[in-house]
DNA sequence: TTGCTAACTTTACACCATGTAAATTGACAG
DNA sequence: CTGTCAATTTACATGGTGTAAAGTTAGCAA
């Protein structure tokens, strides 16, 4: 599944990335990103198997483009919980606009397609356990709210950063990313931590 | 679009809501759902014209079926910010588990199909009123928390009964339905009522 | 020069879902 | 008997995914 030029390659992903993002939601077909990356549709085919592979491989090529990773585990190694949680609502909130056309493809085929499923867990793996990793300071500081067992804390805390909610906010009620984070950072706050 | 009898027609919006909410996530076909109702699939287009035809209307039925409708009206009508805001969760926590399947197979042809996004943002107007009711009520008894405007509020409230949050919660993390209603109550109200 | 190989193209086709069209059947009403 | 409604049967167009296989082209090696 990785033959084919790694140049062809890079093109393929980053056209299926471009024509995601300014694609509101129409479908994209692997012809319409053959024609756009200048390759065949099987060229398509030969280097990632499947849509899904596609989709999975631009997920990380995207990933690693914005080094969200890095950036991520960086987040894990600071030590307090509210700053931490400030930190991840502002990456999180700089990060969904521009992976959200993706996110949402991948989305649309992960019930269906258990390698779009485990693609999308993976990634969103490290931003679970960046929200654990904030319950456990609030733990450590006394400062989480009672009503909360970490675990539930940081459950309620990654549904809560839904692209869903986000979309809402930003895309229907027209707020800003800055308004999103400052707003849904006070929000958070106010539910997660001890007045 | 009405055309047939209207018994046929019952019966294949019947089983569409069954299939649908019986079938996690996978695709439920037309050729399915006439199978199930004993007729051809051509009885469907007969009825329904189109799949998003078929998906609106067996929307307004299940709607009808459960009275939604009326049980949110009866919501708006009352005046305890706070009492109206636990009613609508509690609503919400209880109407979700039923519609989820079908909710999710109209969000996904949402971007590409308007009917289906009007039929959605129709099914979801009641819900959105009755946010910015629950935010007047607050506000006119003085325990909206300072920094939000209720229209800000009302936005907020409704993008976070998404149904992504509470597929992850209830799906994902298994929280039972009480939970849902009571953990979400509590996040709410500290988020929007001052303390 | 010959010949091999990798990368990609071309062509063709299977499959499946949606959707359209039209001729046909069966029942019931006037 | 005739018309009409409801639904069926059959057939076909369209568009996307995915598979198969033969052909092309450039580079490189003996």
């Amino acid at each position: 599944m990785s033959s084919g030029d790694p140049e062809t390659r890079r093109r393929i992903l980053e056209k299926t990335w471009r024509l995601m993002e300014r694609s509101r939601g129409r479908q994209v077909s692997i012809d319409d990103i053959a024609r756009a990356a200048g390759v065949s549709r099987q060229a398509v085919y030969l280097h990632f198997g499947s849509r899904t592979g596609l989709l999975v491989e631009t997920v990380r090529y995207v990933d690693e483009a914005k080094d969200a990773g890095t950036r991520l585990e960086t987040l894990r190694q600071a030590t307090d919980g509210v700053q931490l949680l400030e930190a991840l609502v502002d990456f999180w909130g700089n990060y969904l606009p521009e992976i959200h056309e993706l996110a949402k493809a991948l989305l649309a085929v992960r019930e269906t397609d258990r390698a779009a499923a485990a693609a999308w867990d993976d990634r969103m793996e490290l931003t679970r356990q960046c929200c654990r990793v904030i319950m456990r300071c609030l733990v450590r500081d006394g400062i989480l709210a009672p009503e909360w067992t970490p675990e539930q804390g940081a459950e309620a805390l990654y549904a809560l950063l839904a692209v869903d909610v986000w979309e809402r906010l930003t895309q229907e009620s027209g707020w800003s990313s800055r308004q999103y984070v400052a707003r849904m950072t006070t929000a958070l706050k106010k539910i997660f931590v001890k007045q």
